[in-house]
DNA sequence: TTGGCAATTGTGAACGTTCACTATTTATCC
DNA sequence: GGATAAATAGTGAACGTTCACAATTGCCAA
């Protein structure tokens, strides 16, 4: 029915498998040959079948990503999106296809034996080439191990962890941080509070101790509250604030918290960003839109997705990779920061 | 290496085609011998490789969503993002996973050449069982021609075709844009406007024309202005509007639009909603944080890929399905939204 | 020439399923 | 109880690649 390798064969008069060692850029083909072979396949429109060619033995041209089930879906029902999952697509798709290889998303539960459980499920059903982990399954041990075992490489999108040579992209979450603290004492600021998210985030602790470190510098004072990267909560912190002398700058983990202090600052009459400067951590495309528009750090995710999968990618052609690979973040500068008031 | 279906039939001590048709779930096998293998297959944690599946024969339990490349990568790069692609995948992603299949994206060029060879060949490499096209993809005739004749169910998230019975997604554009005109004239506005997008994108005109219906209907002046989906056009009219005593209600055919007459109207000292109300037509997750609060007409996006996908799996499983499908959609009323000023 | 080695090309088997049959068992009816 | 049909179970081949190895070709030096 569908036209196969056999049918190329035939048409450019050789063999089956110096057809595939054109189609897979092997080495060992006489240059006219692998011309005359060219020009069949482009004649006949040939396009190899991948679950054939996995069968075969080959690579399955699929890189997978792995996602935390309970806090994608959770996002998605509260209406928040997942800004995150459009930049992974971004990154992995486009690096994907430029190679011929196609991304696969997946939602594996939080819970480590589910998650071990379903892992091994889609790792046999599909046999992906190269696998990339992200947060909390990043940094879940028993998954790694799985993967390691079954000899599949795979990409953390994760701090690096010392005790492992895993693949690991990043970025520099603590210089972030310390430099979102030096936009705002280049302004004058000197009371400047950390709106920190999730302590089991473990990004989120790097950046406290960045944001404290950076402070520290400065001779000054840190503040940190815990917003749970919640609007309501984040809200109720900022109320607090604004009504009772708290800090001239906020430094917010999320755009959400961000929004949340926007929102109150605007109920009370505090001007933004006379009164109160204001970073967030995230620029979703909503930052832009905000009113004023968000001064933000901007991370590379669609980047680190792209480089994962490039790494991984590598490693199904044999250029096994290691290490740990820290990407460089961006501070936009919009309307929310400005000169401490007096 | 990997456990396969023969030594699930070897444990249970049946043949291979037994233990297919278990998994499978076809009919003639004794209960006593289903279980038998069911237990077998449960101690072995037996998994079936698709890839395997799909070379004898089978389904390869791929959906593939198809994208329009350009628009989706621009919007990627200008860091919009695309909570377009975040909805599809939270509604494409879930309801195929219930089913054991998995969602692909894929993004196809514009160019109506192109597009069809691309199709052309992810459908050879990947042989989906279900495609779902999307704007402009799903008005394209060539390609709908080509999934035809390769037999491949495909749903087009798109307005009904009159001379097509094919499977068709989609909601009521122009209920959507009447909703929106009777909230506002509900709450005394007589002057609305409708602030649209691009005159190529099918459903703008459907949602025009809806509007324009219902304004005649409450025997008022329609004024529709074209805002091509951008931020800086839609300022300009804002800004032209808001000085010249323009409408006093402005319906925006997205929420980035709707963000620049928030903008404006900030910039001018306009109040929302006392002096004038707005109703986006999109509602991302950017909405319900802007200030204040955007009223929206929430399309269901999500519901529609995971409904297309659920077509899809049956027209595999053989429940053959077309027609169209129409979807409802929910005007959430927000903060932007009030009695007309008099 | 001719032998030998490297470069190039070809061959049969294998990958893990399902398909299209065939064979066997079980149930039904008179 | 036997014949017949229906239900259930099994078998060899096929799907389109790649693998591992075997066969051929070409080239160079002796």
């Amino acid at each position: 029915m569908s036209i196969t390798i056999e049918d190329v064969a035939k048409a450019a008069g050789v063999s089956r498998q110096t057809v595939s060692r054109v189609i897979n850029g092997k080495p060992g083909v006489k240059p006219a040959v692998r011309e005359k072979i060219e020009t069949a396949i482009a004649e006949l429109g040939y396009v190899p079948n991948l679950a054939a060619r996995r069968m075969g033995g080959a690579r399955s041209f699929l890189i997978m990503a792995i996602n935390d089930r309970e806090r994608t879906i959770e996002n998605w029902a509260a209406g928040h999106g997942n800004d995150w999952v459009d930049q992974m697509l971004y990154g992995g798709m486009l690096a994907c296809e430029a190679r011929g290889y196609h991304m696969l998303f997946e939602l594996i539960d939080t819970e480590t034996g589910k998650a071990v459980e379903q892992v091994r499920r889609v790792l046999t059903s599909l046999q992906p080439d190269g696998i990339i982990l992200t947060q909390p399954h990043s940094e879940n041990p028993e998954l790694a191990a799985l993967l390691r075992e079954r000899g599949r490489p795979f990409a953390r999108i994760a701090l690096p962890d010392a005790n492992s040579d895993a693949l690991c992209v990043h970025f520099d979450d603590a210089g972030a941080a310390r430099a979102a603290v030096d936009h705002l004492t280049g302004l004058g600021h000197r009371k400047i509070a950390f709106l920190a998210g999730d302590r089991s985030y473990e990004a989120s602790l790097v950046r406290r101790e960045g944001y404290g470190d950076a402070m520290k510098d400065a001779g000054l004072e840190p503040l940190i509250a815990e917003g749970g990267y919640s609007f309501d909560k984040a809200g109720a912190i900022a109320r607090d604030w604004l009504e009772n002398g708290g800090p001239t700058a906020v430094i917010a983990e999320n755009d959400e918290m961000a929004f949340a202090l926007l929102h109150v600052a605007s109920k009370l009459g505090v001007e933004v960003p006379e009164q109160l400067s204001l970073i967030s951590f995230e620029d979703t495309p909503g930052a832009r839109f905000a009113v004023p528009p968000l001064t933000a750090i901007r991370q590379p995710t669609a980047a680190m997705i792209a480089r994962a999968c490039e790494l991984l990618m590598d490693a199904a052609e044999g250029q096994p990779a290691n290490g740990d690979h820290c990407l460089p973040f961006d501070l936009i500068v919009r309307e929310t920061t400005g000169p401490a008031p007096r």
